[in-house]
DNA sequence: TTTGGTAGTTAGGCTACCCTAACGATTAGT
DNA sequence: ACTAATCGTTAGGGTAGCCTAACTACCAAA
């Protein structure tokens, strides 16, 4: 059951969900968020935003002061931070634990975080938590995972048997 | 730098990603695949594959036999493995590692296989192989995620401090 | 005050990806 | 042989998400 359809169930799309992450964050970095801020923070046109926030704005997540500052609603700012969570997780999983490149893991999370669901979200927290608070676990698993790595450095293996090491034919 | 195009920098769509791999799979299933078998294992009208695959016959990746049999050209089929293989380790990570039900793995992991570069994707394998065939590492990372899981259980303290344990107002 | 930069909008266009409806070709059942 | 189902295609339509170009409105400095 592949579902080849490329649909996101939830109620905002990839990229409303962006655009709600990235107000938050200009507001937490400087206090405002201006169309044009956000425009360059995301790296679209203002034209794309202008039209883009319009559904937004009709489902009261987005508004804008009298002086066209953009503001969050409380419904907004709460969708916000929950893909601002999403993101962080996801980022600090890649990076910190799989020691992904930085540039990687930020790329690949701000495209992640529109396609997991919060029960994986909380495993993925439940993940970073354990490796933090458990001395034990943090620690095993770094060295060896530091190790194995160094082990299987440069030229993988993985690589040569045409990937079939960890799949075997499908199902 | 949030860069909020959706783009993907891969030569391949992922829609044309997931259609390769479709045809990959049900060749090993039932060693042929047509049109119309593809639809359904997708879940998409024929109409939207007759079209969707001309793209990838035309990069030489898709072929058909005589008698409209689908088939994978060595090139499509190398491409095929590789997102199967992205797939299957993300899957097996979401269901093995993290617990994720079948269901939600399955299919987060069919939107996040097209997300993820080489480089993360063999960070995954390591980590699984890790816990595979390091035996202190895996009986003691399942049974303390286990523990943990069920200590954090029900009503999760992250849902109720707003998501911001792990998210202390960005950078 | 005129010149010019910045902000936001509108109009029109493009690609990706899906749909339904209608049609021709083949295959199978009676 | 005729009917019915299945296969693949075309035509036309729709949404999401981006773009450029051409505005308008404002604000600021010479």
């Amino acid at each position: 059951m592949l579902s080849g359809k490329h649909h996101h169930e939830r109620e905002l799309s990839p990229s409303q969900e962006h655009y709600l992450r990235a107000i938050w964050e200009l507001h937490a970095e400087r206090g405002y968020a201006r169309l044009a801020d956000l425009a360059r923070a995301l790296d679209v046109t203002p034209a794309t935003l202008s039209v883009g926030l319009r559904p937004l704005e009709a489902r009261k997540l987005v508004a804008h002061d009298d002086q066209r500052f953009l503001l969050l609603t409380p419904a907004g700012e709460r969708v916000a931070r929950e893909v601002h969570h999403r993101f962080t997780v996801l980022r600090s999983f890649l990076s910190d634990v799989l020691r992904v490149p930085e540039a990687t893991a930020e790329r690949e999370a701000c495209l992640i975080e529109h396609d997991i669901s919060g029960t994986t979200t909380e495993r993925i927290v439940d993940f970073l938590k354990l490796l933090q608070e458990d001395r034990e676990v943090g620690a095993l698993f770094r060295s060896r995972f530091d190790a194995f790595h160094r082990s299987c450095g440069g030229t993988r293996a993985c690589s040569d048997c045409g990937l079939a090491c960890l799949t075997p034919p499908p199902r």
